[in-house]
RNA sequence: GUGGCCAUGGUGAAACGGUUAUCACAGAGGUUUGUGGUACCUCUAUUACGGGUUCGAUUCCCGUUGGUCACCCCA
């Protein structure tokens, strides 16, 4: 931005001369141009203008997570590669394709999370946390990154809601991830449809994919290319192939339910139960897979009704993954669960709800709210300083643009920002102790004394 | 990683290959630092970058970068 300005001023300075130098370039590199730069491909810039998505996902966050008894952890952004390779697991594109790794200057091979759950897992295992009271309840919000293609809704750096139980293996924690992920969906005005399946344990899923491997191999010649490739690659990825006919396949083919474990079958009996308990509507999906090795027993994910973006509809997922901590050294039969969701697509689901409300009711007017106060003349500005900061602290917000000459300049900020009450303070009113209150939808001006103003305020805010 | 489409000020758009790149909105400043939601004036673009074709390129061609859509994958 700096630059940007310094090029653009020097250019209106002298035009003339600019011109004629420019195409002879020879000794006039004084006015190079300076570079501006962008940001790195697939990396986003969360402007002023959307900070408040942002702000409104935070509270929902710590509201939702301070209702269910989960404390905030943080993980660092970098940790080491292996620890990604070992527990999302080699041949997932997450960790063959898609992350950021390098060696740092000592030479070690680090890698930027391309999720949280491994790095939750390390934690628990780092810390010893299975001597905290179990399960372990954790939330955390941040940044992951992801050497994807970007587009709308998916980019190389992104942002999740997490949350992670650690500790305990009951169908009731389960439940209770999804409903807290429906609900902060919820609070934020969205209404989410739950997609739910169980994937039993990684024995089962072992038993159903050599059954499912065998099925298409007898069905390959209806398959996609892409699906007939996959046969070897990745099976189960062939189960929620968008292809038409794939799909009439699948439909067909053998389910991973008919393979799971007794155990896992009740299991996951439990959590449906417990979901209609706490009366959030679920879709069993058969097909549904996660494409992260640590995943066991319950999977879900979450997808906007309104899912106009096609492949970008996936609002987040999470699911058991009872295996892991073990694998990463923690304790024997340490089993967990979690879910994450996606901010910059809660923000796309947003922006579409926004959409739809303009269309219905573009005429209505937004009710005028908050004060603005305008000073005017450096004796004025110096005792509005000390007045508006005394209101501030005792709890009124109040606009002001302080560094603002004109009257007629601060006003016509009141004015945008939808401000309700205009407090002006000049030069006369400075000497009387007093302030004038305009209403700024009436005009009407009223004087009030100064040591009156906070309670006036007060009650004005009252009654709006 | 594969394929398609696209690129003009802060935003949204104009401009048969031809003078000074047009318009709206937003922004900054001003119309005697005491009155906004309605006026007026001024300012705000080496047409993404780099090459080429041409007397001449915002317009045509190539490359780069970025965006976007679908696939892959996933949040």
């Amino acid at each position: 931005m700096p630059p940007k300005k310094a090029a653009k001023k020097t250019a209106t300075k002298k035009p003339a001369a600019k011109k004629s130098a420019a195409k002879k370039t020879t000794t006039s590199d004084a006015k190079k141009r300076v570079k501006v730069y962008e940001t790195v491909r697939g990396m986003k810039d969360i402007k002023p203008l959307d900070g408040h998505y942002w702000v409104r996902m935070f509270h929902a966050m710590q509201n939702i997570c301070k209702a269910y008894g989960y404390s905030y952890a943080e993980t660092p952004v970098l940790e080491a590669a292996q620890l990604f390779v070992k527990s999302i697991g080699k041949g997932t594109d997450v960790v063959d394709k898609e992350m950021y790794s390098f060696e740092d200057r000592d030479g070690n091979k680090v890698a930027m999370r391309p999720e949280f759950t491994a790095g939750f897992a390390r934690s628990f295992v780092n810390h010893g946390l299975f001597s905290l009271p179990q399960p372990v309840r954790m939330w955390t919000q941040g940044p992951l990154f992801r050497y994807d293609r970007p587009q709308a809704g998916r980019y190389r750096q992104f942002h999740q809601f997490d949350c992670e139980v650690i500790g305990e293996r009951d169908p009731v924690i389960d439940a209770e991830l999804i409903a807290i992920s429906y609900n902060f969906l919820r609070d934020l005005g969205i209404s989410a449809e739950v997609y739910i399946n169980s994937i039993g344990t990684p024995e089962d899923r072992q038993n159903y994919t050599i059954e499912l491997v065998g099925y298409l191999r007898s069905k390959r010649s209806y398959l996609s290319e892409e699906s007939r490739k996959r046969i070897t690659k990745n099976p189960l990825r062939i189960l929620d192939s968008k292809d038409e006919k794939d799909q009439e396949v699948i439909q067909e083919g053998p389910q991973i339910i008919d393979w799971l474990s007794q155990e896992s079958k009740q299991f996951f009996m439990k959590v449906l139960e417990y979901l209609d308990e706490l009366q959030i509507p679920y879709v069993l999906q058969p097909t549904l897979v996660r494409g992260l090795d640590y995943y066991t027993d319950t999977v879900f994910e979450l997808y906007t009704e309104s899912s106009d973006h096609g492949s970008q509809s996936a609002l987040g997922g999470g699911g058991r993954y009872d295996g892991l901590v073990e694998l990463l050294g923690g304790k024997e039969q340490t089993p967990a669960s979690g879910f994450a969701i996606g901010l910059e697509r809660v923000i796309l689901a947003l922006r579409e709800i926004e959409r739809n409300e303009k269309k219905q009711d573009s005429t209505e007017k937004k009710e005028r709210s908050g004060i603005f106060f305008a000073q005017l003349g450096e004796q004025a500005r110096r005792k509005s300083l000390r007045i508006i900061e005394d209101l501030r602290r005792n709890g009124i917000f109040v606009h002001s643009s302080i560094s603002k000459g004109s009257l007629r300049a601060q006003l016509e900020i009141a004015d945008k920002e939808n401000c309700s009450h205009s407090v002006i303070l000049g030069q006369k009113e400075a000497q009387d102790n007093t302030v004038v209150v305009r209403d700024m939808d009436s005009g009407i001006q009223e004087i009030i004394d100064q040591k009156k103003l906070e309670s006036y305020l007060r009650s004005l805010i009252k009654n709006t």
